[in-house]
DNA sequence: GATGAATGAGCGTTCATTCAT
DNA sequence: TATGAATGAACGCTCATTCAT
């Protein structure tokens, strides 16, 4: 065979894959993983059942490479190879285009979050999560700290906890949920946060 | 001899009752509902798989129950019936009291949340679920705005994203996480969001 | 204890008895043996399960004992011991009581026709069946022999489909259904048959 | 290797489907269609339980596919687009032919007494029943009025009776039981009930 | 005599996975 | 590469039966 030929199916292979997996994402992000047969993914996809395991060891297999795929996607669109500190636009842009990868990634992100929290993410993913979160944060929080907070860690807290909440909203939101409305109120927020020097309000408990 | 009172079997009948409810509850935390099993939560409270069924009309039945019996649990802790305005002392104590009441109850909001994301919980629980939640959130507005806020239903978007996301991570934590100080961080976020009257930092995208 | 109030409780076990038997009967002849549980029969019945299970060894046992009590029942309506021949008007009695018993028992005889179609009835109470059967079928045959039958074997195989099958009938049959019409007419048809000396049509096959 | 053509697997299900429903039908008219498991019938026809589902929705559609087909096959075979009235012998010839349809299927047969005895069988097929039975009983009550009958609905219920009667001797009858006898007697005893013109014996009761 | 909680075997059914073709 | 028939373990659930009270 020639190498042409063969070329030509590893490109159907990997299609195929991909068909494979974005079929599965779909449902398991509608109905769970558990909810959702082989058998469902296969017919969805328009493929014989057998054939889904010329491509995947297993149900979990498909499972697994989604999510590491989804990892893969996401942190590649993030260039955090930043090495002064962010400016406003920057940090706004940053904030934005979050938001635009999880809406546009609706099915993949609901499915993380059901993951993440009957598992703890970080332990999927062990040292690889570490090391792509980190560098983010750091920027995050030097951020912070330029933008003369008086508590960069309670902020880091308060602004990652507001962005996990948007982002959540986002992701089970109907089609008629204010995203803009959304975006903006917690771009807002957010510098509020970081610049405010108000004494807190609260005493320890 | 004579057959035991009815009061008996009564008490037979809550006290197992709540014995599975409970134990299921800690497994569709863990594991999910369809990844958990009739006879793993018979088998973890000791009984028959079909005792189950003496007490449930089905899987989905002890679901219901757990959900139902939860949110009763959660709206009879809050105080909504509130006249006038909150005081600073009273917003800070609900804060408080709602991260009490979830880190008390992590399993309940595991599941929750991870319904949540499935369906649309509004739907799961149409009419109540607005009617209960109603109080809460015009009460909360009506804060907001005697705080002097430019913009409450940002405000309300932006606060209300923060106290989901810092819910998520009490649920999601392990036993190490610093409960303390994101519930003063989150505490303080908010009376910074409300009272700042800077103009918005951002531009229609 | 007075032997009065033991005879007392007697009354009561026969009575309660009694009363599951005819509940079990009602629901067996409705929806089938195995399809009916013990519990639908004690709740119809107003009794507990285990209640059950002081009067019966078992399920099958209601059922052979409903069996046996409704074959005792019949044939003690059947008054056999007839020495000569019937009169045309004994014979017409004869037909005439045994719709009505049907009739009156149709729950019994739904029972007894399906348990028939599946085990051999015959059996199910050897000697006894044949016992009680057989002077009902010697009368019968004496009776054929007198009206002047060319071929008694043959006209009481005929007579006898007739009369299982208009049995069948009634048994099967909703309230709308000529039971006089088709009383009369079998009653009818079987004195053509008997009487009759024409030669047969037929050729053997 | 290539997969199996589509005519290979279509051969494969036509036969596995006919081994099931023969398997079931045997099971079913032995012990009641509620008293045989799906497990005994993929036992006995020496496939695995799951299997079954491959070919049918469920137990109950395996039942009605069951007595779809028979009641397809039984149609078949009479031919009764008879415009005219029958002879003599195309009469017997029908009779004949109905109980070796009969004795030939004898275990569909007893599952349909049986269903028949439990739920209105007319109920079960509705439309198609009466439809398929009117002109076979068209096409005797002309027969019955061309032979002379003084009453001819009396004699359509008292031969119907009769046959319905032996045929069910039939379903039930042992290896031993004289299938020949019976089938004269009731040609002959069909023509003595139409042709008779005697009055009537009795008077209404 | 009477209750109903409790059991355990078995039911109908589903489904991830294998394999001959 | 691709098919779908086939398997077997496990599922949710039912029910005859037992037993402490």
């Amino acid at each position: 065979m020639s190498p042409r030929s063969s070329k030509q199916f590893d490109d159907i292979r990997k299609q195929k894959k991909k068909l494979i997996m974005e079929t599965a994402l779909e449902l398991f992000a509608e109905q769970g993983f558990h909810a959702t047969s082989v058998s469902q993914i296969a017919q969805k996809a328009g493929i014989s059942k057998g054939l889904t395991y010329n491509y995947f060891e297993s149900k979990d297999d498909i499972l697994h490479e989604i999510i590491e795929e989804g990892f893969k996607s996401i942190y590649s669109n993030f260039d955090i190879n930043h090495d002064g500190v962010l400016t406003d636009d920057e940090y706004i842009y940053f904030i934005r285009q979050s938001f635009r990868i999880i809406s546009e990634n609706r099915n993949f992100w609901k499915l993380y979050f059901t993951i993440m929290i009957q598992h703890n993410v970080a332990n999927l993913f062990e040292g690889e999560y570490i090391e792509k979160t980190q560098p983010i944060l750091t920027t995050l929080l030097d951020f912070i700290k330029a933008k003369g907070s008086s508590d960069p860690e309670a902020d880091i807290l308060a602004i990652g906890s507001m962005l996990k909440g948007a982002y959540l909203m986002v992701v089970t939101s109907s089609d008629f949920f204010p995203a803009d409305k959304l975006e903006n109120a917690i771009i807002d927020a957010s510098f509020k946060i970081m610049q405010s020097h108000n004494k807190s309000k609260i005493k320890q408990s």
